[in-house]
DNA sequence: CGCATATTATTGTCCGACAATCAGACAGGC
DNA sequence: GCCTGTCTGATTGTCGGACAATAATATGCG
């Protein structure tokens, strides 16, 4: 009948605060936030309490340091931060390869329609640099798979939609493990994944969205082939070691 | 020439070691942690630290509290932390409406597909129950918006992804706003989205994955038209106040 | 055994302290 | 003029200890 009453600690009632004054762009990308100290004096509270705040929102990544520098300062989360969160989410959700295959063949195809269809000139030639950078490339499968994640990323920053940014990232994290074991076992992927980013960039230039979802499809595709030919089980969970030394 | 070498805080080290446990299942979901006193014995370092370490895990959503309760426990990350999580990041990255919808018309139609392919009857159930939900509901804008958005999210859960899942929530969250608009300001509304929901629970139902996929594809479609009906213009950034009481 | 009550453990918050170091001012040498 | 070293103050990271509120647990009683 009765809901218990809320009553929240003051270190997240001063995060909330913090936050809500970031999302309401109060506090803008780029600014420093007051000391400690300062917050501490203004909230009345104790420094230590707007340390856990702080740290709240650092692991946010709401605010973040400057490199080897000492204030915090309001950032946007980067597709870093929102990429390890949401992997290390999935991977406690016991999420499979083939799982994120799945969403990869859903959503990847959407991306290069989008991509062909906004591309900049500079978006473009960022997204031909990765394809070259991975045809010319032997050898030394970390860096191809990589050069694989920089290509998928290239796209989705080509789409000019910050949702396929970010939700492109924590895919690529996870797939990444598997995807250096079928290069590693599988001899012509390098030729059909190259083939693939071909043909992608070209429908990207010539501004042919249906093309490109085409070719991407087909690439999804080949991927999960990838993972039969290289006696990848489809169950494997993501974020488990694949027996790669 | 040189990198900076390396240095992090004992609080981000501490939160880096006890995220790693839990990642590698030796701390398991629901399993208590230590108190923080004992973490601060263990660990060799003072309490204060701790707690600006356990900060950090709860807000990725690792660790929780039990309602009402003191501990903490190893958690899962849920859909709404997740979803919290990026729906903020998407916020500040200026995310616009449109480029929710354009996630959205990527996505789904590749969810509804895989629900089609593997809804067991109980996820089938709750999906079939949201529609009626939603069907049966006259007035009150806030609560239908809650069953569109409950829909996607059982459409999710019968995919049986947690990918899908995990990706829906966030998306969802940022459509409902400009959703309570189109359901406000157009009429025709509720029986474009009731009749939509339908075909596609029928076709979840029967397993027909290309009909659940093509109506889905329909039902996103509409939502952009009721953009422009309802004279929301695409490039609304979402977060924002659309300007209803 | 179930239930009320007393004990203990644990968290949330505070205070004060100190070393490390970052930022800036400032002076000296090439 | 620019680089280098030095000094000073501000700020963070970490520590120790303290205490009230309350959740968790044991205790006793019917």
């Amino acid at each position: 009948m009765f809901e218990p009453l809320g009553y929240a600690p003051a270190y997240l009632r001063l995060s909330e605060a913090i936050r809500d004054r970031i999302l309401r762009r109060e506090l803008k990308e780029g600014q420093a936030l007051p000391t400690e100290t300062e917050l501490a004096r203004q909230f009345e509270v104790n420094r230590s309490t707007v340390r856990e705040a702080l740290r709240k929102l650092e692991s946010s990544g709401l605010v973040g340091r400057r490199a080897g520098g000492k204030r915090l300062f309001v950032t946007r989360p980067t597709r870093e931060s929102v990429g390890g969160g949401l992997s290390q989410a999935l991977t406690l959700h016991e999420t499979r390869v083939v799982d994120v295959w799945e969403a990869l063949q859903a959503v990847q195809p959407g991306i290069a329609r989008a991509a062909a269809l906004r591309r900049s000139p500079e978006a473009l030639e960022q997204l031909a640099a990765c394809a070259r950078r991975f045809a010319g490339r032997r050898g030394d499968r970390e860096s191809a798979v990589e050069d694989v994640a920089d290509f998928f990323n290239a796209l989705g920053e080509a789409s000019d939609n910050p949702v396929f940014v970010l939700l492109n990232e924590p895919l690529l994290r996870l797939l990444k493990p598997s995807l250096a074991v079928i290069i590693d076992r599988v001899p012509q992927a390098r030729g059909r994944i190259e083939s693939a980013q071909k043909h992608i960039v070209d429908a990207v230039r010539d501004r042919d969205a249906e093309t490109a979802a085409t070719w991407m499809t087909r690439h999804a595709r080949d991927f999960r082939r990838g993972y039969e030919v290289a006696s990848i089980p489809l169950s494997t969970e993501v974020g488990q070691d694949l027996g790669v030394a």
